[in-house]
DNA sequence: GCCGTTTTCGGCCCGACTGTTTTCAGTCG
């Protein structure tokens, strides 16, 4: 077993038997801790376990190194299966219930021998819940909503779904009267590819008016939690939305602590310790009476009582940010304005829903330099793919648009080529000759196993007339497994072929992951943030990719797109 | 279970809200 997301799993759940075990909370939390290490291992486990390298990773000591190692090597792990047989596994299943704990689950377990879920539905619905000492109605009636409500809701949801949800919301909040700041926080704020709620701060002297507002009626499908200062409730798209609400002169420190992550919080806190304050979401505490905390009026002013430059949300993650800004070494990120024009869009030739001419048009109005097309190829059936006739005529068409100047935008001709299953490209050099770049992708045999697509997407890359590769795992957000392809080997091939790998903008691909972008960008790889549209208005998904090239540490001198034309052309030629 | 400029033992974040209590335990973020 050598996948970081299977063995996470298993530490997590470790994690979550202990718990229901009554252990130490902070061996609970090393174990959590010790999930998450791994599931942001950039590095390829196998690698780092033949080197011996595991206890280098921190939240990873001699005990998880072991652990991890035998599961790697041998699928099992006798500690694991022997804790889990001492619990009994309805009472996981019930910890994954909003609102129902470790202590609850046990007691509802040992008093009604509740032994699934849908025995527990019975013992609420048959009232007997409610008759136990220390429950009554109310947590009956939670318990059967939390049911139905897991039934409903995955509880993720794509970053750019959220925020569409999200941004009229904080539009309203800032027009509310009393409120003086109002600001999207949490992993929506970081620009987290998934996120599971929605959290907003505002700054207010007078909170109760806006409380109100929030978990009004027409708001809300239902209110999970109201109080004087915080406020949860459940939208009608079922996904749930926090407000915070703090006096105005505690809003900087709020807006930090909410906007977390939890670790980056949690690594901010014992370095201002180490400066003699205490740091919590309400300021900071001197621990002696002769520190002075200087005045700091916004997050840059923030950072840098700490000794510290800037630090952008999206890379709030303490995954190396906080010793970066202690250098002054945080890079200076992309930014939307950067992008200059794209690569990989489709038009109504293959799959995509506009025409041509459309496309170029609206590429214009976005002020964008040049504008890439490439269709699908003929082996993607299903996708419309371009006969070499109909390629070969698209390219006479555009050669056509540029040399009337139709519009200020220029246009390259170019194609998403299948990698076909052997690692071939399915057109002819001849045709792939008569392009000015050249996708390569995969869109068929995802499954096959790690050495075979690995393989077969490096045959791709070193084929000379590839420009870049597109979506390198083939992954779908919240709907398909990424593919087996081993990243790093792909990385490295790419940076030895002078190829560019893409950061698909598309919300549900935003693919190659941004935890590898980091690196293979000090290793010389070169990005292009690409929309994928297959609509006009898509061609705006550019900005979902810039946001994943700024969590990737990435700058404008990364991507490709952000050339003026002029250079662009050079570097295809 | 992890970690170390308070360093191999003893810390490890803590405040808000709910529901059931009558002063607080459990859950969540």
């Amino acid at each position: 077993m050598t996948d970081k997301q299977e063995i996470a799993q298993i530490l997590e759940e470790m994690g979550s038997l202990l718990e229901l075990k009554g252990e130490n909370p902070f061996r609970i939390r090393a174990y959590q801790n010790g999930a998450r290490a791994l599931l942001n291992l950039d590095e390829e486990l196998s690698k780092v376990i033949e080197e011996d390298r595991l206890t280098d990773v921190e939240g990873i000591g001699d005990h998880l190194a072991k652990s991890i190692t035998t599961l790697a090597k041998t699928g099992r792990l006798p500690e694991y299966e022997k804790l889990k047989k001492s619990i009994p596994p309805i009472l996981l299943e019930m910890i994954e219930l909003q609102g129902l704990g470790p202590k609850t689950a046990k007691a509802l377990y040992q008093k009604l021998k509740i032994k699934s879920i849908s025995d527990l539905k019975k013992a609420a619905t048959e009232g007997k819940i409610a008759k136990l000492k220390g429950f009554g109605a109310k947590t009956e009636k939670n318990i059967l909503k939390a049911i139905e409500d897991q039934k409903t809701h995955q509880n993720q949801y794509l970053w750019f779904d959220a925020m569409e949800i999200a941004a009229p919301i904080l539009k309203e909040l800032k027009e509310l009267k009393g409120v003086k700041q109002a600001e999207i926080c949490g992993s929506l704020r970081r620009k987290m590819e998934i996120v599971g709620d929605l959290d907003f701060l505002v700054g207010s002297d007078e909170p109760k008016p806006i409380m109100d507002w929030f978990t009004s009626k027409k708001r809300g499908a239902s209110i999970i939690a109201k109080g004087a200062t915080k406020g949860s409730i459940r939208l009608h798209s079922g996904i749930q939305a926090d407000l915070r609400i703090v006096p105005t002169d505690q809003f900087l420190y709020a807006l930090i602590y909410f906007t977390g992550s939890k670790e980056h919080n949690i690594a901010l806190r014992s370095l201002s310790l180490k400066k003699g304050f205490s740091l919590s979401e309400y300021g900071f505490e001197a621990k002696d009476k002769k520190s002075v905390m200087p005045k700091m009026k916004d997050e840059k002013g923030f950072y840098r009582s700490l000794s510290l430059s800037y630090i952008p949300p999206e890379l709030r993650e303490n995954l190396g940010e906080i010793e970066a800004a202690a250098k002054g070494k945080i890079p200076k990120l992309i930014e939307e304005g950067d992008i200059r024009g794209s690569f990989h869009n489709h038009t109504a030739e293959s799959d995509g829903r506009n025409s041509l001419q459309q496309m170029i048009h609206e590429a214009e109005r976005l002020k964008w330099e040049y504008l890439g097309i490439s269709d699908h190829s003929k082996s993607s059936v299903q996708a419309g793919g371009l006969s070499e006739e109909k390629l070969l005529e698209q390219v006479e068409i555009i050669k056509k648009i540029n040399r009337a100047k139709q519009f200020k935008t220029h246009v390259f001709t170019g194609t998403e080529c299948d990698i076909l299953p052997n690692g071939s490209l399915d057109y002819s050099d001849e045709i792939l000759k008569q392009l000015d770049f050249v996708i390569v992708s995969i869109h068929s045999s995802l499954r096959q196993d790690e050495k075979t697509i690995t393989k077969r997407i490096i045959k791709a890359l070193e084929h000379p007339l590839t420009t870049m590769l597109a979506h390198l795992t083939s992954r779908l957000l919240l709907k398909r497994a990424p593919s087996l392809a081993n990243i790093n080997k792909i990385i490295d091939a790419a940076i030895a072929n002078k190829k560019i790998v893409e950061i698909n903008g598309s919300p549900m691909r935003l693919d190659m992951d941004w935890r590898y972008w980091r690196k293979a960008a000090e290793k010389g790889l070169l990005c292009s943030i690409n929309p994928d549209a297959h609509s006009v208005e898509q061609l705006q998904f550019v900005n979902t990719g810039v946001n994943i090239a700024r969590k990737g540490w990435l700058t404008k001198a990364d991507v490709i797109n952000t050339l003026p034309l002029k250079e662009v052309s050079k570097f295809l030629n």
